[in-house]
DNA sequence: ACCTGAACACCGTTCAAGT
DNA sequence: ACCTGAACACCGTTCAAGT
């Protein structure tokens, strides 16, 4: 329904059109609406074409090339993260509510987990400012600069490959007629409990790495950071 | 060189060959040793049909769709996970040494990290030989069996995510001209050691995951039981 | 049953021609 | 500068015809 920007759309003819139809925008735009209403196979350079009113090749005067494409429309899917929770809560929490939320935003666009993970953030602004975001609660919550990039992309990499987790099918670790050669791993699929496993598996891992980070921090900080915040509450220091 | 074992190939006539000249183990011998040589891209139906001296079509008899090759070659990259620290050492080293050599194995073949989050097990022997023994290493190191597969889901997450981002290019992060936008982001940037950046993040992520790990399973273990009571809602949720 | 060869319905991208 | 239209060099897959 916000395709009412376009006017009466009459055929176009040959040569250079009075005002530009296209920019970069509203190509974005138009797929990142086709995305979102038809999914990621539907996004091509045809399609997108066609949603503008134009010539596939027309494309090529504001964009690149489909990678183009699609590292403008991760960037705005890095909108729907919500980092709100830094400042407001402490570090950890707020990092645990900005991993579902991104878990969330890619378990709804798989096919970016490979755009994001490989993309330069130069020209991506919502995505800079993400990274801003938790950068700067990571830092007020004690962390040392020179630590902060690998907690976030620690945490990155299990959000971006737990958001591939949730398109495995129910099915996925049945073990067929592999049963009997693999008693253990079969009757572990077996005990688990229903429900969203995939959300389950997540939650665990999420848990151990915030405990493991809590940890971390708490021997870097010890060194002698700026002002550790309220130290996390006590938990079973591992037994080396 | 192992292209040995094609006898001397002489053009094929119209009708069916005396002896078949393909199988599902050929196709996919020939798939790997593609890949291997000359990358993901380079596997295209055509040219693994050319490979084996045989037309594209022909390949359909023998293998149900490009899909099913991936998943074949898939299988056969787990082979190269080294799982046989699991009995040998603790649980918690043998899971590292895992991880790490997991990682490995999918930075060299990212293209397939799709696959793997996605595909079943049933016909993947390889792939169900590696979860056998992790399954069975974890249980032998006290995890009760509701909780295995949901730990080795969470590590393996986190395994495909860091293996992706082994792709990323050096400058991913350079904000360029969105520095002034992020100024502690950018400084965290530089505050960054030089050196195998990737890897880092890896390191502080698995020694987090594992340190989590440890402490859950002291939780979960405590109650002594198969089933241990839900462990004390964790400290993480936010006081609203 | 298992191959060839032609064909189908796509892709992303380039480029000359037009205004 | 910015569009159209034709063309290029691919894809994966299907299927009739052949033996």
């Amino acid at each position: 329904m916000p395709s009412a920007s376009r006017p009466p759309a009459r055929r176009r003819g040959r040569g250079r059109p009075t005002r530009p139809v296209l920019s970069p925008e509203r190509i974005t735009d138009a797929a990142v609406q086709l995305v979102e209403e038809r999914g990621h196979d539907a996004l091509t350079m045809a399609a997108l074409a066609r949603e503008l009113g134009v010539a596939p090749s027309a494309l090529y005067n504001h964009v690149e090339t489909k990678q183009d494409v699609l590292r403008r429309v991760q960037d705005h899917v890095n909108r729907d993260v919500d980092c709100s929770a830094f400042g407001v809560l402490t570090w950890d929490a707020a990092l645990a509510a900005w991993a579902r939320s991104y878990r969330d935003a890619y378990a709804r666009h798989r096919p970016l987990v490979q755009v994001i993970a490989v993309t330069p953030v130069r020209g991506a602004p919502a995505t800079v400012a993400m990274y801003e975001r938790v950068a700067a609660g990571l830092r007020a919550g004690g962390w040392p600069p020179e630590l902060v990039t690998d907690v976030v992309v620690a945490v990155e990499s299990f959000v971006l490959g737990s958001a591939l987790d949730t398109g495995a099918p129910p099915d996925i670790f049945d073990t067929g007629e592999l049963a009997a050669s693999a008693p253990e791993f079969t009757a572990s699929v077996r005990a688990r409990p229903g429900g969203d496993t995939a959300a389950a598996a997540f939650e665990l891992g999420l848990d151990a790495l915030l405990t493991g980070l809590r940890a971390r921090l708490a021997r870097a900080g010890a060194a002698g950071g700026p002002a550790p915040e309220p130290p996390a509450p006590d938990e079973t220091s591992p037994p080396a």
